[in-house]
DNA sequence: TAATAATGCAACTATATAGTTGCCTTTTTA
DNA sequence: TAAAAAGGCAACTATATAGTTGCATTATTA
């Protein structure tokens, strides 16, 4: 289940701030978007694995140095996975409780 | 980072297939939730816990048995948070290199 | 009221995870 | 070409997590 994957990435503070960063300015290396994370490079390279596992995240080799780029259409996997849920939520007993709640209202 | 928590407890197998029986039906109890998962009761309950720390779930005791209610804002508030970071590639990045793309086809 | 159903609490194990340190390789650049 | 910059690999530690078992408690129900 690849969503599980990506919730999971996201399930951390090192690597939300990760994305967050990719998401606000890119290009970034592996040096620029681990900077300041008060980690060694080492553990924020781990962080890094484990986005890119989860796809979320393309490292690209480049000569000396690596690019990070986000993967949008992972991001919107997650969103649409959501979404999905909601619409169920919706549909079933949502629908039925809010018609109990109004029923009661009386 | 409240979000942190949530995408922490979406990303388990076990805790998702919990939020997707409750997303298509409710009511549900610990025991309807959490049956045929092939874990103890137990372990069950635990990852019942995470989900309503995160505040992704309420649990209802009334009388012999607690209820189990998924709570819809709290997935919103996940679909929210990655539609934020795609909104921020869209305006920065993304469009940059759109653009760079679109000038090196020719 | 005695049995059963639904659940809680605590202790325990095993594995995964976050993070570290040390050392090596490759690419730039002064 | 020597130094510096960016990064890879491996071993190690500590803590968190998933999962278990055993026993106790509270509500139903036969």
């Amino acid at each position: 289940m690849p969503v599980v994957e990506l919730f999971r990435a996201l399930g951390d503070p090192t690597r939300l701030e990760m994305v967050q960063r990719l998401s606000r300015r890119e290009p970034h290396t592996i040096k620029s978007v681990s900077s300041g994370l008060s980690i060694t490079r080492q553990g924020a390279r781990k962080h890094l694995q484990i986005l890119a596992d989860a796809e979320l995240v393309t490292l690209c080799p480049e000569g000396r140095e690596t690019g990070v780029v986000l993967e949008r259409d992972k991001l919107e996997q997650g969103k649409i996975f959501i979404a999905g849920l909601e619409r169920q939520w919706d549909a079933r007993l949502g629908a039925l409780r809010r018609y109990v709640d109004k029923d009661l209202e009386k």
